[in-house]
DNA sequence: CGCTGTCATGCAACCGTTTGCACGTCAAGA
DNA sequence: TCTTGACGTGCAAACGGTTGCATGACAGCG
């Protein structure tokens, strides 16, 4: 039985007599035989992986997004490496150049990392972005400005004048296209808009900004995202101010607020679907490398809307 | 320029004069070369590349043990591959077969994968289990027992008398084990429990489950995961009862129970050390297939001890 | 000044698949 | 029966690194 043979039971079945397959094949399975990953890709040039780098994994952001990416990868079959960037940008550039020799391509989810670096990546890599805005990268964008001018007009129609905004982290192209969202419905409804920084994007961060947020003297705030308005959610509860009945609260992602008490009001982020249009995207780059020796003409973009979603942290503006 | 200096250049650079070392790298940088992964792996017999297999990468538990993990893997030079399991152990048997052919050894956490199967593939893959007792097997796992025998004491000692606890998945171990440490500390206490599963173990089912929990006539419940005991708190405030003032509850591994309000009493598993620990073994098994032709004599088990973290579900039993 | 040992580099075989090509077999048609 | 073509299988050369061994340069020593 000649190597060739049995390389094409596992890659070209069909042109071999079925007996032959079935002969190699129980063969195999009672070796517990499965072919070389890494020769093959050493031959074909296919390495049936993909890599796919967050800045935080434990973000409830991201497991629905790997989750849904790595179901559509399987589906072309391809394996994907999760890298966690740990919100830092060089660490998130090294990680790449890591990844960068044993994937065939690269997903970098809301990267952290500066625009040249990413640029120079980008040259020596198959690359896509999500949620961020790099003309000539293949990228998908979760728009999320509707929804958050929804919810200043939620605000504004429940008689709220004075409203803050808690910022996500400063690296973030998403925080950047939410806060001139909420900006400019804000001048729309003649409300008056102050922001903050929370110490950090996280739960603690949020509970910690709470007082901060009440010392302002506005009535309702948005919040960057579920995790940083669960967060005031419990500070707020903390300091014995209720939601919705003292303060409204929105935030951005839904990715906790349908399990918070009260449940938040937010902004419906597609995030499955963000990972399997990347996924997309990058398979597309694969292919086209394949036949012609193509540059995938044109700026591929994907864009996928975001739209409010009530529930209960917003109620009538009554001054404290 | 011979290929060997090149290859030194990467692997072994302490061969070579340091000048030719930097002579060479700073081609490399300015071509953006990296050698290719594949070929490596072929050559050397290391992929460099370990997979980590879980029920559901968006369960909160998993994202910490991910991240340790990964940490953990890198600082050893190795790269991880997530694979999702689906909750479902025909699709997790199916995904370790897959990932067979590009790792280097598999982390196996909280295995829904019959035992017999889990067996065979043991036989040709190097594995390390989480969360699942067989002997023979290279395994860590979190004894939640002191833990959730201190929750019953805790309400013993609270007055309560009548208990409900809410299974987590039929096929999970730590199920198995949690439910026997708490039968055992009711025994001991003279506390009656009844058991019910919920539909499902995420949010909802917990949620749904509130109503038969309440029907029950008890005063408290043990909750197999935070998950579920978020759930329930959701549920029983759905219902107009008050956490801890009406009713009593503790969960177990501490991935949301400091975001609830009111935060709840569980048990804090050491998550990021079992994903450490994990890989640790995993290495030395690589380790010692490389030297002696070894087979990692004696039964290799890492316990880790979880222990209660008391915050604010419990009170004193207060018939309704 | 020649011998010896050390150190840096080159040579070439090999890792396990894939794949173009050649070969052998067999059935159908002349 | 011989030719022809289709079909199934084997041969051998790659893919891009790694590594034991050989080689050459050069310094130290007698």
């Amino acid at each position: 039985m000649s190597p060739s043979t049995v390389s094409r039971t596992f890659s070209h079945p069909h042109l071999l007599r079925p007996s032959t397959v079935e002969r190699v094949s129980s063969v195999a399975a009672e070796l517990g035989y499965v072919p070389d990953g890494s020769a093959q890709a050493l031959k074909t040039g296919r390495r049936g992986v993909i890599g796919l780098v967050v800045p935080d994994i434990a973000n409830a952001f991201f497991p629905p997004l790997i989750r849904a990416a790595q179901t559509a990868a399987e589906k072309a079959g391809l394996s994907t490496i999760i890298g966690d960037g740990n919100e830092d940008g060089t660490k998130e550039a090294a990680m790449v150049g890591r990844l960068r020799g044993q994937t065939d391509g690269i997903i970098l989810a809301s990267p952290r990392t500066r625009e040249p670096v990413l640029r120079s990546l980008h040259e020596v890599t198959r690359l896509v972005l999500v949620n961020r805005d790099l003309a000539g990268v293949p990228r998908v964008l979760i728009d999320s400005a509707p929804g958050m001018r929804s919810c200043v007009r939620l605000l504004a129609g429940a008689g709220h004048t004075r409203i803050a905004y808690v910022n996500g982290p400063a690296a973030s192209w998403s925080n950047g296209e939410r806060l001139a969202a909420i900006e400019d419905a804000c001048r729309e409804h003649g409300i008056a808009l102050t922001t903050l920084r929370a110490r950090l994007p996280d739960h603690d961060g949020g509970r910690a900004a709470a007082a901060e947020v009440l010392e302002l003297g506005v009535t309702a705030a948005i919040a960057f995202d579920d995790v940083l308005g669960q967060g005031l959610l419990a500070g707020l509860a903390e300091r014995g101010v209720r939601v919705p009945h003292d303060f409204s609260l929105t935030a951005c992602d839904d990715t906790v607020s349908a399990t918070t008490y009260p449940p938040m009001t937010t902004v419906g982020c597609p995030i499955r679907e963000a990972g399997v249009a990347a996924v997309e995207l990058l398979v597309e780059s694969l292919r086209g490398s394949d036949d012609g020796d193509g540059n995938g003409d044109g700026d591929r973009v994907r864009r996928l809307p975001a739209e409010m979603v009530v529930r209960g942290t917003v109620g009538r503006c009554r001054e404290r």
